[in-house]
DNA sequence: CCCTGAGTTTAGCCTATCCTAACGAAGTAT
DNA sequence: ATACTTCGTTAGGATAGGCTAAACTCAGGG
């Protein structure tokens, strides 16, 4: 049986794999990423690797095995099916819904997958952005082009945003920026300076300045929106 | 703190102190209720006392305190909402909830839970009838009029059905015999015979046999439905 | 070529919850 | 009054997950 804990770990070593570049994840990162001591990590890892749920090579890293991964986008479809529902059927800011998320996604039963998936019109990605993965475990590509690598004057739309930090998400949701809604960059200061972006193409529509590291957990489209029309 | 065990024992204590008559609750009967060996009871019941949540007499029994009454209520508020939650807002069937609410009652929050309720409009009792306490920790009453305690001629609404068989509910349900439900009683028939009851009072409406058991999972509303006028 | 330090693993413990087997208390029946 | 029976508690142990302290590995730096 799988364990609520380990399909923390399974989720984890899963994020930390895309987020490194292919070189397995190291045991202190993984307990950091969990907030658990490096032994407890290397104790599970011991298990995991039992159930042939992860690749451990003592001393080098873990890498999901296919079996594992399975798991860990189950449970990653889990966190942002809820994180949807909770913000679509229930009325959650798109910051607090990590949280509540994190507690639920382990109790998900196929049944109220189902049907959360199904009221909500079977969406393909999370109030951040963050694609779904599907039923059969197919994770969608994210939108990956930073927002800072817009030219002035290019526009497009914005694809995810970082869900690490609730206070950035809750200023973005005050400037009305969200996934979905288009951006233009009018103008990108010198020296690590920060963006002017409008909101939309109209030249009367809103703008606004964000600092490069607010503008890093922004990005965009990769599909062209199809016009800068303005 | 408070774990998910000792939600459930509290919780099934609550229920078997309703069930008898005031006596308080032995460990035998709390430990086959909630599908644990005798000593694993013995041995909560000590954590429990110890917490001042539970008053326990060795060899007489458990009684709730009200500080352990009051965990309790908010276990049972938590799954009735959820319970209501998954039938109304999801549309699951009520035959399907208990299960489901059973996992979840204790991940609950309280943002959680005001939302579910303020979607459902505040509701009053479960989909099967039974009192959803409220926020402060009153459960209020349950209907407790069995149905077979109905003379030949008399109706009144279906209030409650026990919803221990999930197999009588789906039964019930084909029948059309939920909580609101007006129901009349044409005959008792003699010997522990089953009931003829209409629905509703029409002449023309639906008639089913309910042999004894069934009828004894049924409970009328107190309130009398204002018009046997049919 | 050895030494050192960062990172991992081993050793030894702890807590929560569950279990079986054995023991004890109390009421019931002879 | 004594013996049986029922029920609850004590004793002893398992498993899952987590922790600290100590030992180990190995890739450089000297
Ligand atoms: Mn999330
Ligand atoms: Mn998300
Ligand atoms: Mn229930
Ligand atoms: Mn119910």
């Amino acid at each position: 049986m799988i364990s609520k804990a380990m399909e923390d770990y399974l989720k984890t070593i899963y994020k930390l794999e895309r987020e490194g570049r292919g070189e397995p994840v190291g045991t202190g990162a993984l307990a950091e990423a969990l907030a658990v001591s490096a032994p407890s990590a290397t104790g599970m890892l011991k298990k995991l690797a039992e159930l042939h749920l992860v690749e451990h090579n003592p001393r080098r890293g873990v890498t999901l095995t296919p079996a594992g991964e399975k798991v860990a986008l189950e449970v990653v479809r889990h966190h942002r099916l809820l994180e949807s529902y909770l913000k679509e059927a229930l009325g959650y800011d798109w910051d607090a819904v990590h949280e509540e998320a994190d507690r639920l996604e382990h109790l998900v039963s196929d049944e109220l997958e189902a049907r959360m998936d199904a009221a909500l019109g079977y969406p393909t990605v999370d109030p951040h952005g963050d694609p779904i993965p599907t039923r059969e475990g197919v994770m969608p590509a994210a939108a990956s082009r930073p927002l800072a690598t817009l030219a002035g004057g290019e526009s497009g739309l914005i694809g995810r945003v970082s869900d690490a930090d609730p206070a950035k998400l809750r200023y973005l949701a005050g400037l009305g920026l969200f996934p979905g809604v288009a951006l233009t960059v009018l103008e990108t200061l010198p020296f690590n300076g920060p963006l002017r972006v409008r909101v939309g193409h109209d030249p009367g529509a809103p703008e606004h300045l964000l600092g490069r590291e607010l503008a890093a957990d922004i990005f965009m489209r990769a599909e062209d929106p199809a016009g800068a029309s303005g």
